[in-house]
DNA sequence: TTGATATCATTTGCATACGAATGAATTTAC
DNA sequence: GTAAATTCATTCGTATGCAAATGATATCAA
């Protein structure tokens, strides 16, 4: 390798060519596609149900009644967000509202008989989106990718 | 082991107990949650772009002028998506559009001047965003990580 | 050539997602 | 004990994201 190259490949290590960045590579690109697929795995297997709800069905059933607030922190939405989804849960009977009976600002929420119903009929439908979701890696690779993936969530 | 936690063992592995399903743990809910905290990042070092507005520019600076439709295709983004993305960098003069001469369904999208300053200027803000997104991870699991990845978008 | 298909773009409707502002209620600090 | 800060929930505005329907144009096939 000439002193030329070295200097190039110097260059290029401190301070990437621009011209070389690749919106395919990049992580965030990437990660915003693994998505968009696992959310329509979702919903070939899910119709009546979008995974936001899903998941507020399956940590109250964890739970049980908790405030709309803490729900949402739960499931890593914020309170705008949490408000629309419960909202609509309770428009189709799934959740109910209350009002906490010593701190008046909270609105708890639980699952609806129906609700309950809902959530495990969906549960095993729920392994299978998981299990779809991963069909492309190995039973070893799917380990490593959820432990790295854990980190950056 | 005694015959009945064999028997146990048997079961869970055939058909796991419900009981057992974690949210936490499903692929669908972390990569929901990686890709907030990737988006999150993205907002901290661009405020004033989207992370689809800036794939729009990047890849319009990679292939030059496409239609519309193209272009959603290269960043993974339906037509109803793509249009108003486009409206938006339109909008704001970063983006200029043309009808195709022979074609005449087709919208040609393509970069103005201003927007190929911008994206020019921004890139390094995307591989400092690339950076911090894979912070968590040591350089060998990201070079692991992002194989995975790849595989399941 | 024309009738059936397919493609490109748009529109509508619905569902996240989040920042910012607001109001009500509670907790903290002094 | 009260003023300040915090928490809970709501609302508004903006931006994806996608299904479905529509209209215009192009292509294919008989």
């Amino acid at each position: 390798m000439s002193a030329e190259d070295n200097l190039l490949k110097l260059v290029e290590v401190e301070e990437p060519d621009d011209q070389d960045y690749h919106l395919q590579e990049q992580v965030g690109f990437i990660l915003r596609k693994a998505h968009q697929r696992h959310v329509s795995i979702f919903a070939a297997h899910i119709g009546d149900l979008t995974p936001p709800q899903f998941a507020a069905l399956a940590k109250l059933r964890d739970v049980g009644e908790t405030s709309q607030n803490q729900l949402g922190t739960l499931i890593a939405m914020d309170a705008a967000t949490v408000k629309g989804v419960i909202d609509r849960l309770k428009a189709r009977g799934l959740v109910e509202l209350s009002k906490h009976e010593i701190d008046k600002r909270r609105l708890l929420v639980n699952l609806t008989a129906e609700g309950r119903d809902a959530i495990e009929r969906l549960i095993p439908l729920a392994r299978e989106i998981t299990r779809e979701t991963l069909a492309p890696l190995s039973a070893k690779e799917i380990a490593t990718f959820m432990k790295l993936l854990a980190k950056l969530a």
